[in-house]
DNA sequence: CTGTTAGCGCCTTCAG
DNA sequence: CTGAAGGCGCTAACAG
């Protein structure tokens, strides 16, 4: 590692015009032909700055500490860390990573981070869920990804009419709105509900969104049309018997998952998806994505894009930074205005495939 | 942040002191009552230690990159990185995370890492290839995660009759065997293999496994069994009429995704999977895992517990510690020796379900 | 048993 | 336009 000593010897100058230099504060300072041998010297030896160093004089890491639970077990996490972690390195931070599946571990962890001098906090959730913060997490910028914030643990709920924590996460009533929509765009006039059966912000959100786009068709819901199912066989049987009885002809499923099960009973009667009967699931699960045939009509839960939209967030508090610096980039999902404080909703978008 | 400088000016002593104290090398050095004093004090004020000014002092950082592709769009980044990071935290390391999809942004990763000064480096691989290892790396601690070292890109394999890397990834010819055996112990006696049209090293060796199994069972190998697939719809094609023409009684699927289309045709011609048909796949996808019925047969892919393993070698070589002293838990897949470098093959566990 | 000294690599006044 | 000096928080020799 070549330093910045090493470098001042061999042009013959002092550290303090190296680091000026090499820092871009030298217009009008060091001369230009200097500042130029320098740069030349530094690309050449392969300078690298050393952080710890800087970050020691700065008290700035550019490190951003990445909590989240179920890492190990969703399919989602690696999407909503590389999106964050894409914007962090555009905007020369990086991301350390940890996960938090107790209480326990949770202050192990931040206690980790914090001895890095980590600049803010993400606090990510793998479903859709209200998080208290941890209390030693008030004096850090910190925003929650895939989540919002539980007021009902709060103190203040605000400072100085800024809302104290800033999160986002899907349009949950609106992913029940547009699916159902699209279904009843396609003539279907008798759309069931395949629910989950655990309670879940975006269970009541989504069938809540169900129902309103129902009522603006003016078509009556029917709540035997819906159910709310866990997993494999019971949930299999569940599907099956709704069919059996009431025979619909679209199904909004609360996830790609579940959606299988309609797969499989379409299968089963010589149903036909896409003509017979109609589906729109929720995920964009890729390896359903991949395998299901026909492909599967669904609406993408933007994980990505939450990462993406969090690390900006994240940096501009830490910079005190003017939002408008920041580049948004074109994605499926269209990502909100960084001034937004507070809960914030994203706009999922509707993949077309095949089942619709 | 409370400082050792704090606490001497508390304790009236000099920081030199507190500096032994607080990392246990005061033993015969330093006052028993003042040492605990000055725990005491550490404590109430709950000082923790600042790693980057350590860092800086020790050139060790406890920060370890994991470098990995595809982190966005598989669902297995999340597992390896988990796995990673508990060996990781409870060794007192941490972990930063970068995603490389292309090379450009691969140098520009590494370079990010290498100003904080990590200690060694992950290469991770969403799926299991052989890996050359960029230049820049060869001065670091290097281990290869579902990945093994691309010899062919090697100017020297080994230094001092030591393997150039270590890496570990599955043993995907026994993942075969193992799979193909347990349908052969069930009775069946057509067993097909719905493998995968791209060539990849898990294609070629469980496919081998396939065929030693048989070999072993004096079941005469038969091509017409054997198929290698893409996605959806003309997959699903390609299974069902192998399944009209040469009626398997068992089926081993290259992975959970492509043991759908198994399902999916037993539903259409009334089979009964588990009694008619049986199915093991490959990879315990948790979303299929608690979707399919009758549940699926699978073998792990262990991520978790290549990323677990990965730390403890990663860590040992970096402080050149005796292997003995990691503590490796159990878990599904027997974690290897952490003895072995070079290539190092860890055996997956077979999930009892209910498709066999 | 404890303190002094020096310095890791960098940044930032403040003098020249 | 440039250099010297000081210090971020911590560790490690070495002296006392």
């Amino acid at each position: 590692m070549t330093t910045m000593k090493e470098i001042s010897a061999l042009a013959g100058v002092s550290v303090s015009t190296v680091s000026l230099v090499l820092n871009n504060r030298d217009s009008g300072r060091v001369n230009t032909q200097t500042a130029e041998h320098i740069r030349a010297l530094a690309h050449q030896l392969g300078y690298k700055p050393n952080q710890m160093a800087r970050s020691l004089r700065t008290s700035r890491t550019h490190i951003l500490g990445f909590l989240s639970d179920e890492v190990a077990t969703t399919p989602y996490a690696g999407a909503m860390i590389s999106g964050a972690q894409d914007a962090a390195s555009q905007y020369g931070y990086v991301i350390m990573t940890v996960s938090t599946d107790n209480e326990a571990q949770e202050r192990h962890e931040i206690a980790a981070l914090e001895r890095y001098g980590v600049d803010g906090f993400f606090l990510a959730k793998m479903s859709n869920r209200h998080s208290r913060v941890p209390e030693n997490l008030s004096e850090y910028p910190v925003v929650l990804v895939n989540s919002t914030y539980d007021y009902s643990s709060a103190k203040k709920t605000s400072i100085a009419g800024v809302p104290r924590y800033t999160g986002i996460a899907p349009d949950e009533k609106r992913i029940g709105y547009d699916a159902t929509k699209r279904l009843i765009d396609a003539g279907c006039t008798r759309i069931a509900y395949i629910g989950c059966h655990e309670p879940m912000i975006a269970e009541t959100l989504r069938f809540e969104g169900y129902q309103d786009a129902l009522k603006d068709a003016r078509i009556e819901y029917d709540s035997n049309l819906c159910i709310q199912v866990g997993n494999n066989t019971p949930a299999l049987q569940a599907v099956h018997s709704l069919i059996d009885k009431h025979h619909p002809d679209g199904f909004f499923c609360f996830n790609d998952a579940r959606a299988w099960y309609v797969y499989d009973c379409a299968a089963r009667l010589g149903q036909e998806i896409g003509r017979d009967i109609h589906i729109v699931g929720v995920d964009n699960h890729r390896v359903l994505a991949e395998t299901l045939s026909p492909q599967l009509t669904t609406i993408e839960l933007p994980h990505y894009e939450m990462g993406y939209w969090a690390a900006c967030k994240l940096i501009s508090m830490i910079e005190e930074k003017d939002t408008q610096d920041f580049e948004i980039p074109d994605t499926t999902a269209p990502l909100p205005s960084l001034d937004n404080d507070g809960d914030v909703f994203i706009q999922c978008a509707l993949i077309e495939k095949e089942s619709v």
